[in-house]
DNA sequence: TAAGTTTACTGAACCGGATAAGTCGTGGAG
DNA sequence: CTCCACGACTTATCCGGTTCAGTAAACTTA
């Protein structure tokens, strides 16, 4: 089954190349009646453009690209991507551009495929993730001036458009709202230590728990994952004057922390409270559901992609705050006994 | 910064077009010293061909597509989809095929999306999951003479690859072992009911029971999602001759099932035993543990993948059974009381 | 050493669109 | 009635690869 070019829509229509161009295209240069006539074969015999033929005469390819840079099996249980994931795709498909998905092992690695892709002019843009300290992909991105918009600051990027949202003000809520509870001894697991929103999180829960003379306000480093969350919760509870309540850098290490405070005895919130950050459907499945600091992670994902649109079509775009996470309680947070 | 094209090497290395072209692609045609000296400039220069240009000269697109048809929040904490991205991506990437991805809404939508990337020459093949009866992709795929495997069946694809796992040996395993615990009444929370391996399971759920007498094998369809999940285990449990023990369709659906029972006072493996289909890490999260049927996904995906690849290749591809799913055995299944 | 074969290229056509430049017929202004 | 402008096209070129046909030189082989 061939498919059809514009040059079987020309045939039939009696009409040159350029014409059917046209007409398609809503360019003028043809009649109302003629531009009629052409949409309506196209129609008929379902042509769709040659993507390739397009890109080539000088179009964009109209594709932008993402990269996963996360352990697979992590990558299966954070709802955090395929949330994003979803929020591109509602922007992307409404303008008909397609996403191109890569899973890499290093930053490096991701910054080999950023050159291939964007040497094969595969894609006319990239969305950034997991931004850390003097970021390298930042530098190879500005050299390619290949256009991209980053999620996960702010930090230094140049003229590259950011995205973030306001970690410090959600983490000061979370513990405003625990203290409230009569919590003195709050600790915090974090996710990995190098990624910049990490540093906000903990330079800001540093803040709010020296400002509130919070005893021992310690952060965890961990890696996102439920193994890494559970041992650092472990190591948080076997002593003696353990934290009363538990801030979890996303919901993964958050059930594992359930899981582990469950396993040795403790009820929760009775002995240990928990907040996790970002809200999936993970958290209210668990039992006690879990108190969580809530964000739209797919409109975060739409509004990057109507950023990188734009960077796409060459506006120039300064950084966008989007919306804060904020404090859902729900069952495992209580005044501690 | 303009991207290096064939045009600018053969410039630098003062031969044709053509001979740059066969040097880079391996074809004879051009000496080994001449070969030589275009690979170094292609790497000096920083060459990647423009893979619009390369399709549109016959060749393939070089991407495969795969549609995700779920509600978005389902998306995320399901992990089964990223994990067979994850296969998909090991073999997609080791013979530098991208892949392009596209939330759709319906099977419909679906199609639509097929014809479209298939028009536009966008993709060389597709990656269907969730077989249905009498699907109407399988249709559309045959008639597109689009190149496809379909993960899911058995089904009725006609001389379109399938993939699938052992699901009735599986659940047979899981049911002989519950048996074997003591259990009599065993209950099941099935994925949506129209998908064909959902069918299959049910099936071989109803047979293995009937087979060694246990009463009530009931079957309650539900749709992967966690609400539907503790919906359909409320309703188990609140019988007063409930089950012993439920085999759930899904890891996400077990675990909304395990915080119900937990929320109604019964204790999970003492009152009632769980079993959940496909391990993720999040059965190893929860406490107690849930005793799961593993498979790789990852390594289904990747098996996916390359037959796909064969496909696109022009191979004749029987179907091909993965390694089944096996019991692994953890805390949330006992002896009944 | 002449003829045939092989090697190592070059030049040009082609893929399917976009688009600039050229052509032709028609209608309105002068 | 003539000239010009404009609408409605057509023609030709370009994008950056692949590939086929052609060619000159080197190398066999009798």
């Amino acid at each position: 089954m061939k498919r059809p070019t514009i040059a079987d829509i020309a045939r039939r229509a009696g009409v040159s190349k350029g014409a059917v161009s046209y007409a398609l295209n809503g360019q003028p240069g043809v009649s109302e009646a003629t531009r009629q006539r052409i949409m309506s074969i196209a129609q008929e015999i379902g042509f769709n453009p040659n993507s390739a033929a397009r890109a080539l005469s000088g179009a964009s390819a109209r594709a932008v690209g993402l990269t996963l840079c996360r352990p697979a099996r992590i990558l299966g249980i954070e709802p955090w991507f395929m949330g994003l994931i979803s929020g591109f795709e509602a922007e992307l498909s409404a303008r008909s551009y397609a996403l191109t998905l890569q899973v890499v092992a290093t930053p490096e690695h991701e910054i080999e495929v950023y050159r291939r892709w964007w040497g094969e002019r595969r894609i006319d843009g990239v969305i950034v993730t997991d931004l850390r300290e003097d970021d390298v992909r930042v530098a190879v991105l500005q050299q390619l001036q290949l256009p991209a918009v980053v999620i996960g600051g702010p930090g230094e990027t140049g003229k590259i458009a950011q995205i973030w949202s306001d970690d410090a003000g959600a983490i000061t809520e979370a513990v405003r709202y625990l203290v409230a509870l009569g919590h003195r001894r709050i600790a915090r697991v974090s996710g990995l230590p190098d990624l910049l929103h990490t540093q906000t999180r903990t330079r800001a829960f540093n803040e709010i728990c020296a400002s509130l003379d919070l005893i021992e306000a310690v952060t965890v480093p961990s890696d996102y994952t439920g193994e890494e969350g559970s041992r650092a919760t472990r190591r948080l509870l076997i002593d003696s004057d353990r934290p009363t309540a538990i801030i979890y850098d996303n919901d993964v290490m958050a059930v594992a922390g359930l899981a582990v405070a469950q396993e040795m005895g403790l009820a929760v919130p009775g002995d240990i409270s928990i907040v996790a950050w970002d809200d999936s459907p993970l958290c209210s499945l668990v039992h006690p559901p879990l108190t969580a600091l809530s964000r739209d992670i797919a409109a975060y994902g739409a509004l990057a992609a109507r950023q990188l649109l734009a960077a796409i079509d060459g506006e120039q775009l300064g950084n966008v705050e989007a919306g804060s996470a904020h404090l859902t309680p729900r069952g495992s947070t209580a005044p501690p006994r």
